[in-house]
DNA sequence: GCAAGGCTAG
DNA sequence: CTAGCCTTGC
């Protein structure tokens, strides 16, 4: 099973390069982030006509999650992080598909540091790790993936020194990031390519691609009970230098 | 020598469409309305590629005329319509190619009537009088062209019952363009078709054009020098139902 | 319905 | 730099 995640920056306005990009990939399951389009605007003709069903949960303007799937069944667990009904903001949707449960999530950006902003993240990565350590305890085949705005080291982002006050690098989401590794969970692509510079995002501004200047936002986390079945893994670091292509490129493994 | 006007709606979001309707067309003149862009942001390397000199007065946001010519001199006369100093709209354009005075125009719409907008259109209107009527006292080549905002006749415009009150059709605006005609100007396309139903326009609302619910408001008018002269004219109609097409379809005839 | 610009967020 | 939304004008 082939599972992928991809921050779209605008499901709408990227709907021939997602289309391009899945006809190429050919992956089983994909996680969408940042969709930018209300619940009735997301383009499941489209998506239906490419062979994919999927489950959204979209919001006017900014993030925005979905979840498609080929040839299998999806079936929706949660449409929103719990631990915060005061929480409107559309980031999290939780499937389970082929037997494994799917947590597709959009992590809050957290700029400006320090701020109310950064303070959601933080509490927001809290009712996560409350959220998915459960799925641990439950000994379940789990995978936690997206768009987790949150450069985990060093070797993560080009000139490291320039981001450590920029939320993404802060200390306390590293921190964080590095506990919910130590609960068990399996960071895939650090593993199956333990000194490789990887990045998945590059800015529209000061020609970061070209330059490769870039950071490793996006991530996918396995369970114990998944992490012996990685076999392998990647970036699609080629669609990020299509024409009106997302800041961010397409992440994918293979689990068997 | 072809002469021809294109209202484009925005210069820079049509260009792939005028590109291709200059390859197709070939015209030697073209004069262009709504560039809606100021003057830096002409894309003149684009226009000098497809092989057109040109001039143009731009503004941000509205407005905005411009001249084309192929393998020919533009010799700027005018980039004003004189008679108001106070007038900062980008409007008219005037020059001398192949020793014919061209008059590109875009006439103010003068919605709502009434009122200053109105007010506004029917002074403007004078002055334009004012300078072209000079030219037929000099007995010169020349060619008033573009959007008059004017439809001339009840037969110019898709049941004409309904736009009495609208500033396009209304009967000060009509009498003043009858006036026009009296000092010695030639409808082109109204000499070539003294009969026929011809649009020039059709509003991007309400399947306007796919009803053929539209209206004449791009007029040539020849001087008495040149009105011998007309060979042959017309509207390219098919430009409207391109993708991403302006709401106005370029209008174009042949002088020998 | 469409284009531009100004806004906000990244 | 880029997307979406809002406003303005037609």
């Amino acid at each position: 099973m082939k599972i992928a995640t991809y921050n779209v920056n605008g499901i709408n306005g990227r709907l021939p390069v997602l289309l391009r990009w899945l006809e190429e990939a050919q992956p089983d399951v994909v996680c969408l982030q940042e969709l930018k389009a209300p619940q009735q605007r997301f383009p499941i003709k489209e998506i239906n006509a490419a062979g994919y069903n999927a489950i959204w949960n979209g919001q006017k303007s900014w993030n925005g999650v979905a979840i498609l799937a080929k040839d299998l069944e999806i079936t929706e667990v949660q449409r929103s992080l719990p631990g915060d009904p005061e929480d409107i903001q559309s980031r999290y949707i939780e499937a389970i598909i082929n037997q494994t449960v799917i947590c597709c999530l959009y992590l809050p950006n957290g700029n400006p540091y320090p701020g109310p902003k950064f303070d959601y993240k933080i509490a927001w990565i809290k009712r996560l790790k409350k959220r998915i350590n459960q799925l641990i305890k439950m000994d379940l085949p789990a995978v936690v993936i997206g768009d987790f705005n949150i450069i985990p080291t060093a070797s993560d982002v080009y000139k490291s020194e320039r981001w450590e006050d920029n939320a993404l690098y802060r200390k306390e989401v590293k921190t964080a990031y590095k506990q919910i590794l130590k609960k068990g969970w399996t960071d895939a692509i650090r593993t199956l390519y333990p000194e490789e510079t990887i990045y998945t995002f590059w800015d529209y501004l000061y020609n970061s691609y070209s330059r490769n200047a870039g950071m490793r936002l996006d991530h996918i986390l396995l369970s114990p009970y998944l992490a012996g079945n990685l076999k392998s893994g990647g970036v699609d670091k080629h669609v990020r230098g299509w024409e009106k292509s997302s800041d961010h490129a397409p992440v994918w493994i293979i689990l068997d």
